[in-house]
DNA sequence: CGGACACTTGACTCGAGTCAATACAAGTGG
DNA sequence: CCACTTGTATTGACTCGAGTCAAGTGTCCG
């Protein structure tokens, strides 16, 4: 049920049988949820954590003319909001980006595991700094990358995420995103997102077509938009 | 010496004897370091972490045409690169951005902490959790604040970090920064930066002269940057 | 006194946003 | 099976916020 999960954590670290068998007993409960629901709402206390076991996610927050960033994307496998557990409340949202299937952790339970494994807790603690790391490439793209560079950077990062919990292969992954979705993440409109993903396409870099992402040429993708996967922290991944 | 550490610490929990005298022994050694320094560069491998007892520093990441993005400015007390504690390398470089003086903690002595006392990993794990809410706001800023707003949050959120550590009062603080640097904070340039803050004054918002703000009306500047405290994560606050 | 930075301002450019029309695809209900 | 709705994608014409380029003006400091 957790598998995804512990590919994610074995990509950057050994996990020895009790731990695997103490990480399989975090969910309490396991809920579909279908597309589109904010799960959490900024300023909310909660006291489960949330991991998503299938589908995509997002973190974002908003302004008060609509206006909406996402901060992160989340897929299989990420433990979307880890950081409440430190952190009680959270200062931004969650909400599905398409049907997913979620386990909930309480806390309490986290509070336990922590105890009783020191290691889970440096590998749970690492876990929220990539998040952080991922947060900072976000920032670097924001602020300094071209549309096309973020896009390039964007599919990038996907490609390398979802192939480390075996959601892609041979260059091509499914994304069920709009392109509205892609402008929330990227600071784009919707309609610069389209044009960019034509030029993209034009550019026989990467097509990108109902929910299902081709990358043609990974490598001269990812120099256009300077993607440097080590802010993935993994211990090895063949592209 | 790492009193305005313990500050930031105390704004967010509560730390005891045994606790507080743990944290006045972790600095190896105290530095002090020129201005413009860059301490570590990214993908070095680190073994202390660095805690900033006095200047300004920050995180970066640049690209190859020489386009610098800062993800996150440091104050007193701020525990720079906590994460390298868990993360063992950065994906970011640190620089000084003001002379600093800076104490070294050795990661082996975040360790024996950290088994000492869990209560203090928690906290140590919130403070990274809080850097990571910082990026996100940021992000927001980035990808969706006009200029002007981009900067009322950005001294917003100063004002209320360098009030916590003792280093502001009556909406007056020091800021030893350039333009420049402002611009490569927010995604702007130094000249477009030079505009806003003037469109700042002219709007009698805000004053920034020689390394030295002044906050006009604080409550229409946070409105102004939709400046939301709760990412901040403080017990409480009085403006 | 001269050089190095930082700041300031104006004129012009350009990447991305806005507005609007149209196409397309997937349901849904009659 | 078709009309209708709704959401998403596409494209063109136009606007605008921020970038670029360039020419100053401080100001500090050796």
């Amino acid at each position: 049920m957790i598998e995804r999960h512990l590919m994610k954590l074995r990509a950057r670290d050994q996990i020895g049988v009790a731990e695997e068998a103490a990480l399989r007993a975090l969910p309490r409960e396991v809920i579909d949820v279908p597309a589109r629901r904010t799960l959490i709402r900024a300023g909310e206390v909660v006291r489960d954590s949330t991991l998503l076991l299938d589908g995509l996610m997002c973190r974002y927050k908003d302004l008060s003319d609509g206006q909406r960033q996402l901060t992160e994307l989340h897929v299989a496998g990420d433990f979307v909001d880890l950081h409440s557990f430190t952190l009680k409340r959270l200062d931004h949202s969650i909400m599905t980006l398409t049907p997913c299937r979620v386990a909930h952790v309480p806390h309490a339970r986290l509070a336990e595991l922590t105890e009783r494994f020191p290691h889970l807790t440096r590998l749970y603690w690492h876990s929220t700094n990539l998040d952080a790391a991922i947060h900072r490439e976000w920032e670097l793209s924001l602020g300094r990358r071209s549309a096309v560079q973020r896009l390039a950077a964007l599919f990038c990062e996907l490609y390398v995420r979802l192939k480390v919990v075996g959601l892609a292969a041979d260059l091509r992954y499914d994304l069920a995103l709009t392109q509205a979705d892609i402008g929330e993440a990227m600071g784009l409109t919707a309609v610069h997102v389209n044009r960019t993903l034509r030029e993209l396409r034009e550019r026989k870099l990467l097509r990108f077509r109902s929910g299902n992402v081709t990358i043609v040429d990974y490598d001269k993708l990812a120099r256009l938009g300077e993607f440097d996967i080590a802010y993935l922290y993994l211990e090895s991944f063949p592209t």
